[in-house]
DNA sequence: TGTAAGGTTAGCTTATGGTTAACTCTTTGT
DNA sequence: ACAAAGAGTTAACCATAAGCTAACCTTACA
């Protein structure tokens, strides 16, 4: 199993676009989520917060340009590219979307394996963060060495099944923040993956049975959190 | 926002890694000294206090270890970051290298690019400042972290239950602004959901039970309004 | 291809949080 | 000053999320 992959959002008003091109991107392993208009599209990338956004630049509800100037004041996408799409030739709509702040734009029709090489190395340009998120880190007598896929505590080698390291690793790279049970599915079981809603507490007793109770907090109505133990 | 760059003290007994490092790092803007051993290292740190140290572990005179455990006595480098420098998979080393007190630890051979975006995150850790600000909002002696959905009052952590949390969250947004029952019920309970009259109250009450009376004003047949409390 | 470890599910229990109802107190307008 | 309406106070009650367990699939690998 590969490395969780990057979140992308795609925007746009048809529906038949929309399955396409989404069919080619998870075809490559991204976690593809969708919006038809700009308005929904801020408010799921509020919530994803996603590596990538394909922005249509015509839609009903609230334009691309709009979208995109809104999205590049919230702080939480800092680091997310914004990207066009937009039908050949639209002059027009290249220039205001550089203004509104997009990385790239992409023309319309767009081949999938062109398209599909093009995601890659938008995403190319900041995978230098997720590199990071690859090495070992330390949290108090806890050592999670992601390359080796295996943990330290209290000074014994431990080695956890996937979902357990996935959901440690994903619950320490905060300590105290607090994910929401959809994060951890995003994140851990992937955006499309349905499970039932007991399987993250039974990952979270199995971790609470190897690693103590107490630093795994429950916040209930809202999700689970990592705290350093005293 | 240019704050001066920080300072690093890279050690290793090999000068074409120093050299190679050591110009990856300056390329950033980075203040780079380096040493060939343990002994060597000490004395710049003492004279340099930067503010991260990257250490390799084998060197002759005063191997990594050592180094470190005598730099981590020494109370001029208690904001310092160290950080070991070894060949992969030398899980001893790593071991020994936390035992003996260091923060991280990066895997020889390493890319440029890696290494530079370890080094800014590493240093990033300092500045906590940042990250909090982001989630967090302060309001005299009342502090709200959504992230970690608690807050702190008068430096006392306080873990409010969903409801009260968010209703908290709500009235303070605007300090001083009424809040219609109506709004309350949209934002806190969502615009579909039919509840009691009392149950605004009733949550009012919790926070005034826990965050004291004043700062909750009633102002009859309108709403509820926060006010800093003087 | 059999087996063991990992992962998921279902069904039950428990604890907490949220809501309600009944009653009282306060404010405000006449 | 009095009525009426809104707000405060309780405690009981109900709903829901999370905990737990065991059985049951799935996958990886020998």
């Amino acid at each position: 199993m590969k490395e969780s992959k990057a979140k992308i959002l795609l925007v746009d008003d048809e529906p038949d676009i929309l399955e396409i091109v989404s069919y080619n991107l998870k075809n490559e392993g991204y976690q593809v989520y969708t919006a038809e208009n700009g308005e929904e599209a801020i408010k799921k990338a509020k919530k994803k917060k996603p590596d990538l956004i394909i922005l249509d630049v015509m839609m009903p509800v609230m334009d691309g340009i709009e979208a995109c100037e809104k999205m590049r004041k919230m702080p939480e996408l800092d680091k997310t590219i914004i990207t066009f799409f937009t039908a050949r030739s639209e002059d027009y709509s290249m220039i205001a979307g550089f203004d509104a702040g997009a990385d790239d734009y992409i023309t319309k029709p767009v081949k999938p394996r062109v398209l599909v090489s093009k995601v890659k190395s938008l995403l190319r340009r900041n995978s230098t963060d997720k590199e990071l998120e690859d090495t070992t880190k330390k949290l108090g007598d806890l050592i999670i060495d992601r390359d080796q896929y295996k943990i330290f505590f209290k000074k014994e080698e431990l080695i956890l099944p996937r979902k357990e390291f996935e959901l440690l690793s994903l619950l320490t790279t905060q300590p105290g923040k607090v994910y929401t049970r959809e994060e951890i599915l995003d994140v851990v079981w992937g955006n499309d993956v349905v499970v039932g809603g007991r399987t993250i507490d039974v990952h979270i007793r199995k971790l609470r049975e190897k690693l103590g109770d107490k630093r795994f907090k429950t916040v209930k109505g809202v999700g689970y959190k990592y705290v350093q133990s005293k």
